[in-house]
DNA sequence: GCCAACTGTAACACGCATGGTTACAGTTCG
DNA sequence: CGAACTGTAACCATGCGTGTTACAGTTGGC
């Protein structure tokens, strides 16, 4: 796979700590989960404390928590704190030839308003859009 | 550069292609304004032959043309073309664990959407919107 | 104070997609 | 026939993302 599963983990690592909500969950718990690592969650995790989202506590019976409400943040906001690289890539051209670098500045600023419309779509839903119907699941399973 | 770099690419052979239009152009002389060997102008052109947008001719004095309307197509009929790949990449969560299950369900729902937004937004540009300032530079390098 | 259970982080291997490059068979025109 | 092309295969280098091991640092409980 040559793009990222950050973003999807990422939104998997939220509504696991909002199903959890107010305790702590250990790396190695969300990486069972996850089907991954408990570093690889924790490399996840570090981009999210970054960007607010959630808390993590060192020592034992640490883990992480969820540090905002789901009602309040977007799937963008989860994409924006994990994801950096555009989605396009730019290639160079021979700078001397002249159609090149129209062509070159002209889809520079048509790719971005692209993009952007995809990010405004992440926007339209927020993360307890996901971690509801989680939550519901969650909770069927316990009975 | 993990991304690809054929969409712009693709864009910008089609781009001298319309300039050039007319004339068949060969592989290599693409390849300077690209800044990239013959080969990889090919196979690029290969796709974009397959989805009709241009025919290319063996032989002494061959090459490609053109073999559409720039006015026809829009940047998302040669994203299409080029770019198979969704700019998401799911991941693959662990099946026994219903809040992994359910994530998932809805995210490769909602990242489908997001990516239908962006290229809905390629398809608002008509590859002439592109050309026509190439052209126009084009010419003014000549005079 | 010590141990167990955590996080943070570095280091390295591996797989995979992309692009660069060379090579060569096939086609076409003069 | 030879020159100038395309189509295509083969191989390498590179970069990114992920998996994995290892280890220093932190914290709570005994």
């Amino acid at each position: 796979m040559s793009r990222s599963t950050r973003f999807p983990a990422a939104v998997h690592i939220m509504t696991l700590l909002a199903v959890k909500q107010g305790e702590c969950c250990s790396s190695e718990w969300v990486a069972k989960s996850l089907g991954t690592n408990a570093v690889v969650v924790r490399r996840i995790m570090l981009l999210l404390q970054n960007a607010g989202f959630l808390t993590s506590q060192a020592g034992s019976h640490g883990g992480a928590m969820l540090s905002v409400d789901p009602e309040s943040i977007t799937l963008r906001d989860i994409y924006d704190a994990v994801e950096e690289e555009s989605v396009f890539c730019m290639h160079d051209p021979y700078p001397k030839c002249p159609v090149a670098c129209c062509v070159k500045q002209q889809l520079s600023g048509l790719v971005i308003g692209a993009e952007e419309k995809m990010k405004s779509e992440l926007a339209r839903t927020k993360l307890s859009t996901i971690t509801k119907p989680a939550l519901t699941e969650y909770l069927r399973m316990l009975s």
